[in-house]
DNA sequence: TCGTATACTTAGAAGAGTACGA
DNA sequence: TCGTACTCTTCTAAGTATACGA
């Protein structure tokens, strides 16, 4: 942890110290190649003007190396005249929107997507800014174009709200053009074969026997419930009348045939049809893929509302194999500002719908929302990731992590003190949060098993779930969230595991091992720091665990200077937090036989080595040794040319023998990382728990390029912990 | 106080896109 | 050039947290 007085470091009750960003050093990034152009995305950007530079206590450093630049150092001198063109624009670009104040909810047709496509985003672009610069060329996508508009953390007394998000005005002004929805279902009148025979479906029939099809490869098919839940709903489809009675007399290969093979038409095309139809693909979405937030171009996460299809419930979910239903306009209710024009319903879509309302709610920051079929669940409509409502609320997640370091002392003591009470409601309080600080549990909210999956978290632990063992080791086997198994052995502290036990005693196996619920948890929590709740336990020591593990790299022996293995401690650390957080993933299909070519190589390399070995050996003592490339070759395999050239000299073995040994090291931890991490989701924690400053100021240490571990992705999620300083310390 | 509604965040899988090596 | 492996994006299920109303 950084000292009170080290500059650099950030407090946690103090984000950004007079609204100024810390000015790190420059993050050591890979060109892209779009860098130099112009794309005309970029003249549609509003970056904030950069501020002069007010830091707490400026050091010279700070002034001399390019510790101002943040990720890209071609955007500062962008900068002054994107300003510029934000004054201008501003009140172009809602013109160009040409609101229509009559079009309200439940009215339709609409426009071409034609006219549409140009009263969007890029295509946008007003009059003035052309004038004054002209772009280079048009770029629909580049990754300056998604770059943030919205330079949030560049705003003044980003540090006032102390962490806590703004619950009241999230917004002024908010346009959108809706949502896509599915189009409607064409039949293509393939037959299924009943009892043998073809047979011919209605298309609401034919449709959901599609659904099922498309499982078939899968394991879901095989499942009872899928099964019968799908057959119920094929069978609804179904006139009353209809010979078809029995599912097992069903076979709908006929079917699977034909999409395989629509599917494989669709692959074969030429690179000019597919180049075509992505590029009308592109224009159909491009209105609806932005919003207008306060006048700032905003990407919308998923703008194209759920198909129909079979409901996925993971693991034992009752309702697997149920049918989701076609969403309609009238499902949907919208949010924008009341002065801003209600879209209009696309004109491919549905005929003769209109929106279900329309809310002008500038309290919440979702786009649009409809109910699910299946749960009655409601499906937000929200912006993406780089959004400012995300990324603000990203970042005062991780200071909300950050503030907790300084109350986690206090936390442990009381529930530490908790947990030795006479108090039954205290204890089990104490011993609760115990767990979730020390095993990263989720807290675990009640559910009702007839409707959903039998997945569990701390509060609603079963006895069933635990078993105890000497040396206060307790056992934890359930299915938390997506009904991922957590199965671990645990050395915890005596006063817990007696708690634990007494909890049990006397309760039937499926009875829960704590009376006391989330509310009442995070109720408790709340009195030991402002709006602290469970799940800030986990950023927290998410966050911590990755800081204690990078900085172990001394002791690790890591070679700084060799990107491989910066590349794979990294790694290495972040798989600690995955483990930690038991981020889980299925390993992929082909691991098994990617490793077994990979070991292949590596003993090709080992024969190259010793073969070069051999050559020099032979040049110093005048014997030769005769080394077979491969031993026992398989069938239709081909010899192996060898490493040594007739004639080689000396140098140029030596030479050749470096190369091939920094080949086989490199080779080596490629496939140690590979297997290491096969069943582990290194992702989960990066997108969501490790505060990205702690990364990014790994990376300017070392230098090492950003792109190694943050992709495109994580990079424009993360576009404010980009300026974090190399001694930033969680 | 408790159940429900609302508003988000977190999660793994699938599919699309791209890079790379034979 | 083609096939394979890897990466990235999209999709949507499944959690948590808290406001709200009876």
């Amino acid at each position: 942890m950084a000292s009170a007085g080290d500059v650099h470091m950030q407090d946690a009750d103090q984000p950004m110290a007079n609204g100024t960003l810390p000015n790190g050093p420059a993050i050591k990034r890979e060109r892209d190649e779009d860098d130099d152009d112009m794309p005309l995305g970029q003249a549609l950007r509003q970056p904030a003007p950069k501020k002069a530079k007010v830091s707490a206590s400026p050091s010279k450093d700070d002034d001399d190396d390019d510790d101002d630049m943040p990720i890209s150092s071609s955007r500062p001198k962008e900068k002054p005249k994107a300003a510029a063109k934000r004054t201008d624009n501003k009140g172009d670009k809602r013109k160009d929107l040409k609101p229509d104040k009559a079009n309200g909810a439940r009215r339709s047709p609409s426009p071409s997507p034609a006219s549409s496509v140009k009263a969007n985003g890029a295509a946008r672009a007003a009059p003035k800014a052309r004038a004054t610069a002209k772009p280079k060329r048009v770029i629909v996508k580049t990754e300056a174009d998604f770059e943030p508009l919205n330079c949030w953390w560049e705003k003044e007394n980003l540090g006032a709200s102390k962490g806590v998000k703004d619950t009241t005005k999230q917004w002024d002004y908010l346009e959108h053009h809706g949502v896509i929805f599915t189009p409607q279902y064409e039949p293509h009148g393939v037959k299924i074969r009943y009892d043998g025979e073809p047979m011919a479906l209605p298309p609401d029939a034919e449709e959901v026997a599609n659904f099922w099809a498309q499982q078939l490869d899968g394991d879901r098919v095989g499942k009872e419930k899928f099964r019968t839940n799908f057959w119920k709903a094929f069978k609804s489809k179904l006139p009353k009348d209809h010979p078809i009675k029995s599912i097992d007399k069903c076979d709908f290969r006929p079917i699977k045939q034909h999409l395989d093979a629509d599917k494989e038409r669709k692959k074969n095309r030429s690179k000019e049809e597919k180049e075509e139809e992505k590029k009308q693909k592109a224009a159909y979405d491009a209105p609806y893929q932005f919003a207008l937030v306060d006048h700032i171009r905003e990407k919308i996460g998923n703008f194209r509302v759920e198909p129909p299809g079979l409901f996925m419930g993971r693991g034992e979910h009752p309702k697997q194999g149920q049918l989701k239903g076609r969403i309609f306009p009238e499902q949907v209710t919208l949010n924008l500002a009341k002065d801003a024009p209600v879209p209009r319903i696309p004109n491919d879509g549905p005929p003769g719908h209109a929106w279900g309302d329309v809310h002008h709610n500038n309290t919440s920051t979702w786009l649009a929302w409809y109910k699910d079929t299946i749960n009655g669940a409601v499906k937000y409509v929200f912006l993406g990731a780089a959004s400012g409502f995300k990324g603000m609320s990203d970042f005062l997640k991780y200071e909300k992590a950050r503030k907790l370091k300084d109350y986690i002392g206090a936390i442990r003591d009381d529930y530490a003190r908790k947990m030795k009470s006479k108090d039954q409601e205290d204890r089990e309080l104490g011993t609760a949060v115990y767990l979730i600080d020390f095993l990263a549990l989720r807290v675990g909210g009640e559910k009702d098993t007839e409707e959903e999956a039998d997945t569990v978290g701390c509060c609603s632990l079963r006895k069933e779930h635990i078993t105890f063992e000497d040396g206060y080791k307790i056992t934890l086997d359930f299915l938390g969230k997506d009904s991922i198994r957590y199965h671990q052995t645990s050395k915890i502290e005596e006063i817990a595991y007696h708690n634990l036990k007494s909890f049990c005693k006397g309760k039937k196996d499926d009875e829960d091992i704590f009376d006391i619920d989330p509310a009442r948890l995070n109720k408790y929590l709340k009195e030991l720091m402002p709006d602290l709740s469970a799940k800030v336990f986990r950023t927290y020591n998410a966050s911590v665990t990755l800081q204690q593990q990078l900085d172990k790299i001394g002791e690790k022996g890591v070679d700084v200077s060799k990107p491989d293995e910066l590349l794979s401690f990294y790694n290495d650390c972040n798989r600690e937090v995955a483990i930690l957080c038991n981020h889980q993933r299925s390993v992929p299909k082909g691991h098994a036989a990617s490793m077994e070519k990979a070991q292949k190589k590596l003993d090709e390399l080992n024969e190259d080595i010793q073969e070069v070995e051999d050559y020099l050996e032979y040049l110093r003592t005048g014997k030769k040794k005769k080394t077979p490339k491969v031993e026992k070759k398989e069938e239709g395999e081909k010899e192996r040319k060898p490493v040594v050239k007739d004639g080689m000299k000396e140098d140029a073995a030596k030479k050749k023998l470096d190369t091939l040994k920094s080949q086989r090291s490199k080779h080596e931890l490629t496939m140690k990382m590979k297997d290491d991490n096969k069943a582990v989701a290194l992702s989960t924690s990066k997108i969501n728990y490790m505060d990205p400053r702690i990364t990014v100021a790994f990376c300017k240490k070392y230098e090492m390029t950003i792109e190694k571990v943050f992709n495109k992705g994580l990079r424009t999620k993360f576009p404010w912990a980009m300026y974090s300083k190399s001694d930033f310390v969680f």
